[in-house]
DNA sequence: CATTGAAATGATAGCGCTACCATTTTGGAC
DNA sequence: GTCCAAAATGGTAGCGCTATCATTTCAATG
């Protein structure tokens, strides 16, 4: 290849090239001629209009009206470094905790004029990874996550790309950038102290085995059976394990196998809102009340959780603040101002109704 | 303005022009010099690597983990007309029926390189056309909507775009451009016609009032009243009303005063699953057996159908095939192969369980 | 009227990649 | 070895907008 002769410059004349642009799509430099103004003036007429007359202002928005201009945001985008495009990465679009956090999210881009691209790893950090290379090629002004549990790869990549990046439903004291989150591992003792004040004496926890749910479970059990208010004799045999992708059967079957195995329960903690739901279902069919002879306590505070009978006492955090602080924080970053609160502790409550 | 004196050329030299490039980013141009390729040489290499030489292949991909380049697609974008990005439009992020819709359509992209951007229109006309503005400006290679509900500026907008447009969740003969759905008004009498098989003498609806669930609600109501087996005289009083956002607890508290006005009621079509959910759980704190006194049909097919108790009964859509083909069309359209149906209807099913 | 500084506008060049035409290289056939 | 066509590679220019420096215009002041 070095060896190559290099060629020489084309004889073809420029003119007789054939036109590269989109036809019949309407440009800047139309509406500029339109209006009588230079390309950039009609520009900062869209973009600053305080630093551009009356008059001239006047002339570009009539311009923009007869000639129905849209402006290409992909060359403003590369012109500027200034995408004004958000990426997220989800396990899941189906899960309707995280969905919440990224409407908030896509509600408080949207109002100063940005737009989500919006990705799904499946919980699979090799598809995370080729997630991110391909989100980090569309220069994102941010990227916000929905956990901290990445390859070392994706860690390095994001660290390196030089977007401000947002982890969220989480809390680790070392972020790859910026977190908004709450920690998983002080719900579980908090819960127990619940349940205890309630007058439980043997509880156990009903989780799903996905790596946020199991932390809750341990911690939840570890401080139960601090209180010695396990249903089992150890921590480990006061817990039943759910395939991550739960639902109201799963957790109800999942209850019955639970009270096989500890007839004495009088508590349970459920990794989320549906399986409480099915805990509530094969208590009934037992007839088991609630809470008097079963206290349920749930995590998420789903929409129907008020509506079950009894209503559910639940683990609520707040999603949407986890969305709507993370979108904050990454339009502090682009507009240069200083984020001085990169960790976020949004914490958590337990609801109170009928269930516990 | 027109009698301004141009201004004249500058004497200033370009090289003391301050440079306007990401600093740090590496660029094509370094991995081609690395490589000892010329620039569009790397480009091949990556976009077309049957048309490069295996050596100059090799030596691009070398390059590339050495740099740790990743390409600009706002850049390659803008140059070849071809953003790889999909918009989608949703009513709402957290309502579990159009979010499968955007899952598959998003897996399906996924597998060629795609993005998807989301916007959020909140089942208001005026945010739809801020959005589809926003939409338009980043040159999706597609845009997928959830409804064919749109303003009339809208539908101008998106016509005049030069974009694929593909309607979902409804069917309607005159799509702006391509359509995936299914009939709403075709729902009501297959449902009328199974309750009537089923024995059913006394029929209602119990309906939330968004536009598509009041056209099944009364297709319903028609063909049951058509067929005699109205709970009320008329298909008009056979309609219980509810504001479109629905809940269990919406759901129940609707049948009750329902059942309240129509006691003899002996079938009942809900609106949603989750209005059925709620007819189910005030069906049992009254005592009434389902569906021996009361058969009850939902609608959507949701995850937990399967797990109420009696097992739901369902009109099923494949929210899943819609986004999956809404993505097959828009690759097609993009890749420009011809596109001979431009109408697909995806049809529904009855899934008999055991509330009817 | 002249001067000055701020406001308004314009010129130049570039953001990073690729469409398309041009040129060179390679391999096979005779 | 020559010729030819296909494969491989490169040069030019542009996609549509905007950062930044340059120039012009305007308004206030003395």
């Amino acid at each position: 290849m070095k060896s190559r002769v290099k060629t020489q410059p084309s004889a073809s004349p420029a003119s007789t090239r054939k036109s590269r642009r989109a036809h019949g799509g309407v440009t800047l430099q139309d509406v500029a001629r339109l209006a009588g103004v230079s390309p950039i003036t009609a520009s900062r007429a869209i973009n600053q209009p305080d630093v551009v007359s009356e008059d001239a202002r006047e002339r570009v928005q009539r311009a923009i009206r007869q000639t129905g201009y849209t402006p290409n945001l992909l060359a403003g985008s590369l012109a500027s470094s200034r995408s004004r495009l958000v990426a997220v990465v989800v396990p899941t679009l189906t899960g309707p905790m995280f969905m919440e956090t990224i409407q908030a999210l896509t509600e408080r881009l949207a109002e100063v004029g940005y737009q989500v691209i919006i990705g799904q790893s499946g919980y699979d950090n090799a598809r995370e990874d080729e997630l991110l290379n391909a989100i980090i090629g569309r220069r994102p002004d941010g990227i916000v996550l929905t956990g901290v549990a990445h390859s070392a790869k994706g860690r390095v990549r994001l660290a390196g790309a030089g977007i401000p990046v947002v982890e969220t439903w989480d809390f680790i004291p070392t972020p790859i950038d910026m977190l908004v989150g709450f920690s998983h591992d002080s719900i579980g003792p908090e819960v127990a102290a619940f349940l205890r004040q309630r007058g439980c004496k043997r509880v156990a926890v009903l989780s799903a085995d996905d790596e946020r749910a199991v932390r809750r479970a341990k911690s939840f059990a570890a401080a139960a059976h601090a209180l010695r208010i396990t249903a089992g004799k150890t921590a480990n045999s006061s817990c039943e394990w759910l395939p991550a992708l739960t639902s109201l059967g799963v957790g109800r079957r999942g209850f019955a196998a639970l009270f096989e195995r500890l007839p004495k329960l009088d508590g349970v903690f459920c990794s989320s809102d549906v399986v409480a739901q099915g805990v509530l279902a094969e208590a009934q069919a037992r007839g088991l009340r609630v809470p008097e002879d079963l206290a349920v306590v749930g995590f998420g505070d789903l929409a129907f959780a008020p509506d079950l009978h009894p209503p559910l006492t639940t683990v609520r955090v707040d999603a949407n603040e986890m969305g709507r602080i993370a979108g904050d924080l990454i339009l502090k970053r682009v507009a240069g101002e200083s984020v001085k609160t990169r960790l976020v502790d949004v914490g958590f409550s337990i609801v109170e109704r009928g269930s516990a």
